[in-house]
DNA sequence: GGTCCAGCATCAGTACAGCTTACGCTCAAC
DNA sequence: GTTGAGCGTAAGCTGTACTGATGCTGGACC
């Protein structure tokens, strides 16, 4: 009987490429990676990793194998999940994760609101970049996710993940009225390789220009701060919003953010999760939005 | 995570109701089953198993997790086969369970067909009952069986086997025209319990009366030479029936045998597995139908 | 060309999981 | 009361799966 240990190693090294990179995120060694492979590239009696040099890649075999991987992986969360769910009300730990906005804005809240009605669960925190989220629900580091999506940047389409859309907010504009007047002024944006910094660039693309980046800050507090110094301009959501600092007027544009709930796909029966979102949809309500 | 080890001993359990029977099915002793179990229960964290002096059963939260072992057995033996068909053709041991007519009439021929289209593969036939079939099946020791279905006793629907269906034969009425002329006749029937038996007692209900059974005979040759010794009436298929002794004649009944190939439902992509029907196809071609 | 480093494999050693064996308990049948 | 079937627990052994150390290969950089 193939061995779902096994077979989820596998899957991580589709994902991820390299043994070492896998053997990190599931910490172990590297050596036991390489061993547990092998030893399920024998019980398949078939070659699923092709070794050129120093690197890995996988045979159109291990593609098919780490195809059932997902499936059996998915069934045996869902095992799982159903047991939680007989097991009577969410209990034990929760591992979440939130981005930086989310996680000053809405996740106060939403933590009340969770040992309200769940005082069993125990929710832990964990700031996390956006970017790194569907590596960390897939390694099993988190259990509930809350990530954002913009116009033209839509958020990561994951087979093992599911998303559940939980509110919509507008993006504003500091200092001008709309984004053809921005056109020739200094911008200030997330660091590449963001989602803030992707946004922006794809929203002025679609406006006809090209951005000219001045500064790169992901907080959007300290954004704000640079454009009341007279810094640039910039997009940003309304959560980040509230409470503008003196001098920087804000425009709504038709551009909007969305922030969703990712979790392993199936894990989503999980109560736990299901009291989580529960929670984020509670708290929103309780959001100036 | 769940071990699918033990959650096949929790399927055989359901399905067998004792764990001394699962500890048999899977060549373990009873207590290393025991300690599974109670292993999987502490992981599951809920009761899975209620015990009741000398005996066990099953908790709702059982039942439950037996649907979902269901289907994460069933995946990992659909990678199992896919792994099977890459490797190249179909190779191995293939382990055939066959009921004796089909035995006789169908498998001579099938296997040679078999190793001339598959010379890798080592078909291993065992005759057996088709009431064991199920079970066999299930516990690993068969890997496809030929199995029939008379009308009126429609073969056991278990949601972990699959089906297909090879061919149908009529049934034959020794010594009468019709059933209705046979309604006084003693009657030579099957041993009580098995699929002959209970087809001939339905369909003898459905012509309007019960049968007089005065002998139990097994094999349709014996039955066949009762017949001729006027002992009574007996119904028989068409493949028992080709070569009649002196004496009987056979009357055609709007009434059929049909006979399937089982496999485990996941199995069903195994290479082997379709070599082997596709060799009971061609044997049939071949027989006197 | 030599050096360094990243990446994987192999080997030896160890810890733990899982099996068997032996034994005790409970309950039903006789 | 005795016997036997059925399950659980304790003790012991084996094999699996991990770590850590070492060696090999190939690319980057000087």
């Amino acid at each position: 009987m193939l061995d779902p240990r096994k077979l989820r190693l596998l899957r991580e090294l589709a994902r991820r490429g390299t043994i070492a990179a896998v053997a990190e995120a599931v910490t172990f060694t590297p050596s036991a990676v390489s061993q547990q492979l092998s030893a399920l590239e024998r019980e398949a009696g078939v070659p699923l990793l092709e070794r050129t040099g120093r690197t890995v890649t996988l045979t159109p075999a291990g593609r098919l194998l780490v195809e059932h991987a997902q499936t059996v992986l998915e069934e045996l969360e869902r095992a799982s999940a159903a047991l939680a769910a007989v097991r009577g009300g969410p209990s034990g730990p929760v591992r979440v994760g939130a981005f930086p906005t989310a996680a000053r804005a809405l996740m106060p809240a939403a933590l009340a609101e969770l040992a309200r009605a769940c005082p069993e669960l125990e929710p832990m925190v964990s700031e996390i970049d956006p970017a790194d989220v569907s590596g960390a629900l897939r390694a099993g580091e988190l259990d509930v996710a809350l990530v954002h999506e913009y116009d033209f940047v839509p958020a990561e389409a994951d087979p093992a993940l599911a998303t559940e859309p939980l509110f919509a907010e507008p993006m504003y504009l500091t200092g001008r009225a709309d984004l053809a007047e921005a056109r020739d002024d200094p911008w200030i944006t997330g660091k590449p390789g963001t989602l803030c910094h992707a946004m922006t660039i794809r929203a002025c693309q679609a406006a006809g220009f090209e951005p000219r980046v001045r500064h790169q800050v992901d907080d959007f507090d300290t954004v704000l701060a640079f454009a009341a110094a007279g810094q640039g301009v910039a997009l940003v959501p309304r959560l980040a919003a509230l409470a503008p600092p003196p001098g920087v007027t804000l425009s709504e544009l038709p551009l909007s953010r969305r922030t969703l709930a990712a979790f392993r796909r199936g894990y989503g029966g999980h109560p736990a999760i299901g009291a989580a979102v529960a929670a984020f949809r509670t708290a929103i309500t309780h959001l100036p939005l």
